[in-house]
DNA sequence: GTCTAATGTAGACGGTGCATACATTCTACG
DNA sequence: CGTAGAATGTATGCACCGTCTACATTAGAC
């Protein structure tokens, strides 16, 4: 860990980040440029420049720790959600990150992505693997690959839908319902079709 | 309509669409410039300001043109849908044009909307209007606003989640199958619910 | 045939990403 | 303790961008 002087700055690579979040928050990701960033952290405009290779290497990082908070998001709906209530709470929880943190959730997922970015695919590969496992618990007798993506797949069409303004997104309560009563109705079928294929019944209890 | 001549165009606020959607699938987002679309038309740096108010006028052209594309895929996988299966075939033939065309897709809906373009707003309301139109018409028994919400998101999400390349996209035929799967599992869902809401049994034949 | 509005041009300003060359300071090693 | 080299920050410059303002050309209406 490097120290502060009247030249160096000590920690630029933190501030850096911390900058383009807050930029990121205020004017969206028009207003997160690399010589804003510089400007706020008060160094020269070229300055970042030695923390990261150029402007989607500073991008990846805040999508990086985006994924982060939405991990957090998550566990403090449920800390180890097994059934389909729970999961619908996670489900909720994950549509409300994208309306609390709209341009942050676009930077994580609606900009070409770059496949280099070995934070990124980790991150991913992460949500992937917690719903998996959720999943997994939840419903026993299904496949847990197919029915992880449709989970996910609807939960995330609803969160960019409502993030574009294409839902009635008026109030948090009518968003909520609506996301839980996808989810609810996905589950209906995925619990009829465990039952059908292990008639023993395993699942929801 | 006016006429060319060597100092006017002709038409150009067309050549400027034209352009702009060239540009877009050859370099993506970040290649859309008012300043190349002009360079590409053969006309001056400012003279799109003409038909365009500033850079985001013209990208919400483009978003309207893609919508009718959209449409268009989307009655060439089946011209009047009424079964579920339509419905899966629908699903896919959406998905299909998200990944055919990256960009435009992204352009249509993973940029921070502006809600007061009327082009846009009415074109998604088309979309939502002709989904509603089909679950309603495949599924008389269950709600068909929220079931038609619910099976959007769910192919919305499916798009995007592969567009970033957060699914295996590896081949068209898994795709397909990935997306005809979900679908028809979020069907069986909404037909065991209409046929416990109403035990004449409207739904599926 | 002239007047006006529509259309296209010229030029400028501030912003951006980024490359290249230079300055300062921390750190390791003698 | 002193110094070399690596790490970090600066200065400068280039090409591009969106967009504003003033001006040129032309089409169409009277």
């Amino acid at each position: 860990m490097p120290q502060a002087s009247a030249y160096h700055h000590g920690d630029l690579r933190a501030a850096c980040l911390r900058a383009a979040r807050e930029l990121l928050e205020e004017d969206g990701s028009a207003g997160l440029s690399l010589r804003a960033v510089a400007r706020r952290a008060g160094v020269s405009p070229t300055a970042p420049y030695r923390h990261y290779a150029d402007r989607d290497a500073l991008v990846s990082a805040v999508a990086a720790q985006g994924y982060e908070e939405l991990a957090g998001y998550l566990a403090a709906a449920h800390p180890s959600p097994a059934s389909a209530d729970d999961l619908a709470a996670v489900a909720v929880a994950y549509v409300r990150f994208a309306l609390d943190h709209p341009a942050l959730f676009r930077v994580m997922f609606a900009e070409p992505c770059d496949p280099t970015s070995e934070e990124r695919v980790a991150a991913t590969a992460a949500i992937r693997e917690y719903v998996r496992g959720v999943v997994h618990r939840a419903f026993p007798g299904v496949d847990p690959e197919a029915l992880s993506t449709t989970v996910w797949a609807l939960v995330h069409g609803l969160a960019f839908l409502h993030l574009d303004g294409k839902l009635d997104a008026s109030a948090p309560e009518v968003v909520d319902a609506q996301v839980r009563a996808a989810v609810q109705a996905l589950f209906t079928a995925s619990a009829t079709v465990a039952r059908a294929a292990a008639p023993a019944g395993p699942a929801t209890a």
